[in-house]
DNA sequence: AAAACGGGGGC
DNA sequence: GCCCCAGTTTT
């Protein structure tokens, strides 16, 4: 197992590479759009960003947003038409069913404001840790770190944690990384995963951070 | 543990 | 055409 020294070391080589505020439908090579303006959007925006890309991402909560604003408005919203709003997002027909039903439950019964507690997020349809942990850190800034599957391969492969699943890794990284860089660790390494540490063709020879890696080897691992 | 959901992009 | 993708839910 790694030291706190060593985490930090490795977020602080990979962070100039991809800069921050990385997060799910806000790419840094895109403006941020007036729509991001509350956790309720960010919880919106994660959802559609789930086994979606970015760009994706984007468009689809774009549309989703300016024809219906806020929790009342899509409460009030005809589910065929969210779908057509969103089509071009993973899952359409699954998340504008979900959206929907969000919609209803932050207004029906939380006052049209989302809360932040962990409990009521994962009893929302479509919100699990990973979704969860991104509202709860980007829109609410509660310490949290959002794992995915790139998050997950990349804090194995470099020996952060040793963990078959993605809990055990969240678990695990929270005592090996600093609290400060809980925020950054998921936009960081997620850009990683992208660009370089691609889970089928790693760059091991362009990754600076490969003297951390079993390079090649583990590459397939999950 | 594995399948299903699903349109879009890369090759 | 085929494979993969900023996961979650259901079998």
């Amino acid at each position: 197992m790694v030291e706190e020294k060593d985490a930090e070391l490795i977020l602080e080589t990979l962070r100039p590479l991809y800069g921050e505020g990385v997060y799910p439908g806000r790419s840094d090579r895109m403006e941020r759009p007036e729509w991001m303006d509350g956790p309720f959007q960010v919880l919106l925006a994660t959802v559609l960003s789930q086994r979606t890309r970015d760009e994706n991402t984007r468009m689809a909560a774009d549309r989703l947003f300016s024809r219906f604003p806020g929790p009342a408005d899509l409460n009030g919203a005809d589910v065929k038409e969210i779908e057509s709003l969103i089509r071009n997002a993973g899952f359409p027909v699954q998340k504008a069913k979900a959206i929907k039903d969000i919609a209803r439950i932050v207004v029906e019964e939380h006052s049209g404001d989302l809360p932040s507690d962990m409990d009521v997020l994962l009893s929302l349809p479509m919100v699990g840790r990973k979704t969860a942990n991104c509202v709860r850190a980007y829109a609410f800034g509660i310490p949290a770190i959002c794992v995915d599957t790139h998050v997950h391969r990349i804090s194995n492969l470099i020996g952060l944690v040793d963990s078959k699943d993605p809990d055990g890794t969240e678990d695990q990284l929270m005592k090996v990384v600093p609290e400060h860089y809980w925020k950054d660790i998921n936009a960081l390494l997620v850009r990683h995963g992208q660009v370089i540490c691609q889970p089928r063709r790693p760059r091991c020879a362009e990754c600076p951070i490969s003297n951390h890696c079993d390079h090649g080897s583990l590459a397939d691992r999950k």
